[in-house]
DNA sequence: CCCTCGATCAC
DNA sequence: CCTCATATCGAGGG
């Protein structure tokens, strides 16, 4: 009943820092790691910036067309992501803050929970102590800053480490929840984006406050019994989701296209993402009952079809097999087929290989439930 | 209840 | 000019 002690872990513009580790001289002027598509010289977006860049307003997702405009004359640098370099920085990373507590949860390349309320016995005093020392660990063994939020959930916890950051260190404990949250707009809050920032000001809703007061039956009108009723416990600071390790649900490649098309040789440009998905799935242990396609159109509108599988695969051969009868399908569904700028496909319904029926033997239950007691 | 699709979010 | 990847929700159809 005494409330959780939950510390969240965000690694401080993560793509970004990993470059300036390896080449310090960057910390001193404006970066943006771009993902190039490939369409053109620039063509793509920016992943993440340093603070220097972000003074500037070069931030993520703006055109790296945009970024190089506004860095031009102020020496600022442009990298293209390595992604394996990031992700072998973060496993490391990840492991170290993993020894902090069984209860460990890797939510993204870059952000952690830990449940710490056995090992500091409840104690907030003891649980600052303990974020200060993992700041310390992560910075003495990788040179990374990042920020740190505690908090007594998930929700909190993650808010309290985007309150200060670069190289922060949030406190919420259960007495201070409305005074943290009730001045906050909306938007701040984890789900609320754009989209749903608006109908919220539409009923006169600004504040974290305002939103946690308002009438539970006419949020779930709007937005969904489930998503409405969501949002009312949001806003009072209401999260149960336990701190666990959760299995991969699904996994997807995309890739922009050289040009827009109304067809496109299937074999070309789906045969990489099959493979890459075969071997994810592989280096998992995985299979997978159920393969989609993305297609994103001229237009920027998502499409996409699905069909699950008469039985389970790890082969790029029944992927790419899958995904192209599904893009043909959805190119005769149209007189004369989409305009596509960008295709993808999509893994679901995936299982651990060594958990087929009969097979989930209970030594693989007892290990999992034993890893996040 | 299950499947499929589009939308939304956040990375 | 506008990346890439994942989880979740609601609607609509069976």
């Amino acid at each position: 009943m005494t409330p959780r002690i939950i510390v969240a872990v965000d690694l401080d513009y993560f793509y970004a820092q990993c470059e300036e580790i390896r080449k310090p001289q960057l910390k001193q002027v404006p970066l943006a790691v771009c993902v190039y598509s490939g369409r053109t010289e620039i063509s793509g977006a920016v992943s993440t910036t340093n603070y220097l860049a972000r003074k500037f307003g070069v931030k993520s997702g703006i055109p790296i067309a945009n970024a190089k405009r506004i860095l031009s004359g102020k020496g600022g640098v442009l990298l293209p992501v390595d992604q394996d370099y990031y992700n072998s920085v973060s496993d490391r990373i990840m492991e170290i803050v993993s020894t902090y507590s069984r209860k460990f949860e890797q939510v993204s390349v870059d952000e952690a929970f830990l449940d710490v309320t056995d090992r500091v016995a409840h104690d907030w005093s003891l649980a600052r102590q303990l974020g200060e020392e993992i700041k310390k660990d992560i910075y003495d063994k990788e040179q990374l800053t990042c920020s740190v939020g505690i908090a007594p959930n998930k929700l909190l916890a993650k808010m309290a480490a985007d309150f200060e950051k670069p190289n922060g260190l949030t406190i919420i404990k259960p007495e201070q929840i409305s005074q943290f949250l009730d001045p906050q707009p909306v938007r701040n809050l984890i789900g609320v984006g754009p989209k749903i920032e608006e109908k919220l000001h539409k009923l006169g809703v600004k504040t974290i406050g305002q939103l946690g007061n308002f009438d539970a039956e006419i949020l779930k009108e709007i937005f969904g019994t489930n998503l409405g009723l969501q949002l009312k416990n949001m806003a009072q600071g209401i999260d149960e989701d336990p701190v666990k390790r959760k299995p991969v649900s699904q996994l997807s490649r995309i890739v922009t296209l050289k040009s827009d098309a109304n067809s496109f040789s299937f074999e070309q440009n789906l045969e990489p993402l099959a493979q890459s998905l075969s071997e994810k799935l592989v280096g998992l242990g995985l299979e997978s009952k159920l393969v989609g396609i993305i297609a994103i159109t001229t237009e920027l509108k998502t499409k996409s079809r699905a069909k699950t599988l008469d039985a389970y695969t790890d082969t790029s051969e029944v992927i790419l097999r899958t995904a192209a009868v599904l893009f043909s399908e959805l190119f005769k569904a149209e007189e004369k087929g989409p305009e596509l700028r960008r295709i993808g496909i999509r893994l679901g319904a995936l299982r651990s290989k060594e958990d087929d029926s009969k097979k989930r033997s209970e030594v693989q239950g007892t290990l999992t439930s034993f890893l996040n007691s």
